[in-house]
DNA sequence: TATTGTTATACTCTATAACTATA
DNA sequence: TATAGTTATAGAGTATAACAATA
C-alpha cells in the first residue's frame, strides 16, 4: 500500500517507483489538494461533492443518497447543514407531494465555482512538470483506465461531483 | 471539478476527457477502492493510514499527529479506538517518561497486510487494460509529478501509509 | 517554560431503526 | 404496500481549550 519511505529520498534518487504505489500516492495527493481547497471555505469533501452535484441538477433526497452513496438519513443531515449555511435549499416537488428537490442557492453556486476553479488550477500546476505532449499521453492512459472501469462497473466513476 | 456527466456516456463515446477531470476521477476511483477494501475489515481510511504508518515505525503520539496531519487530541481518540480493537498498543517510552510509543500488535499487522495486498491487487486489475509498456510510461509520468511535488513541498506525499 | 499526552466539549459525518405522509 | 423523507440515537472522526506530568 504505497511506499514505506517518508522522506521522499527514494523518489528523488530513483526518479521512479512502483506503479501501484505511485498511483496511490498521486491519488492521495490530488484528494488532499481538493480537501485543502474545500476547507479554505469550511467545506468538507462530502459537502463539496454535494454542491458539485447540484451544479447541474435538482435531485430529490433519495436520488442524492444514491449519487453520494450515502444513506438517505445521512443526506438529510448533510442538506440540513448546507441549507443552514445558505448554500442549498429544499423546494417542494411539483409532481409528488412527499418529495423535495434540492437546489443550489446563488451563494452555493458561487462557492462551488471558486473551489472548482482553484482545484483545477492546483492540478494544472501539479502537471506543469510534464510537457503538453506527455500530459496528452498520460490523459489518454487515464481515460482508458476510467473507460474500462466504467464499462465493467456501470456508472460508478467516483467523481467529485457525483 | 471533474466532469458533470453521470452516465459515463461522454467517456465511453469519446474515449478521452479533460486532463484535470480525468486525473481527479482516477484519484477518487483509487481512493474509493482503498476505502472499500478497508471497510471490509471495518477500517476507515484514517485507521488504515495509522496501521500503515506503524508497519515500520513506533512513533510517539505527537509524531503520529504530524504524520497524519491531525491534532494530537484527535490522535488520542484514533489510537484509543484502534487499541480497543487490539490492533495497536501504547508502550511507555524508555527515554522520556512523558511519552509513549505506539506499536502494531500482531493482529494489527496481519490486518494491514491483508488490506494492503487486496488494495494492490485491485489497482493491478484496474491497470490491466494498459499494456505493460504503457503502464511503465504512465508510472514514469506519475513519478515525475510526485517527485516535482515532493521537491517543492518537502515531504508531503500524502501516502496512504503516512 | 516548553513539550508530551489526555480530557472535556462540540460539531460533522455516518448508519440503523422507527416514524410520518403520500403514492 | 411501497416510496420519499425525517427523527432519534449511537458512534467515528475532528478541532479547540484546558489540564497534568515531565523535560
Amino acid at each position: 500500500m504505497t511506499s514505506r519511505k517518508s522522506d521522499g529520498s527514494e523518489l528523488a534518487t530513483t526518479g521512479s517507483l512502483d506503479t501501484v504505489d505511485g498511483l496511490a500516492q498521486l491519488s492521495f495527493l490530488i484528494y488532499g489538494v481538493l480537501e485543502r481547497r474545500a476547507s479554505e471555505h469550511d467545506l468538507s469533501i462530502v459537502q463539496t461533492r454535494l454542491l458539485g452535484i447540484l451544479r447541474d441538477r435538482e435531485p430529490g433526497m433519495h436520488e442524492l443518497s444514491q449519487l453520494l452513496d450515502l444513506d438517505k438519513s445521512s443526506v438529510t443531515g448533510l442538506v440540513d447543514r448546507a441549507a443552514r449555511r445558505g448554500l442549498v435549499k429544499r423546494v417542494p416537488s411539483t409532481t409528488d407531494r412527499r418529495a423535495v428537490r434540492v437546489k443550489l442557492t446563488s451563494t452555493g453556486r458561487a462557492l462551488v465555482r471558486q473551489v472548482a476553479s482553484r482545484f483545477e488550477a492546483d492540478v494544472t500546476v501539479l502537471l506543469d512538470c510534464l510537457t503538453p505532449r506527455d500530459q496528452q499521453v498520460m490523459t489518454a492512459f487515464v481515460s482508458r483506465v476510467l473507460v474500462a472501469h466504467a464499462l465493467e462497473h456501470g456508472v460508478d466513476l467516483f467523481d467529485v461531483a457525483r
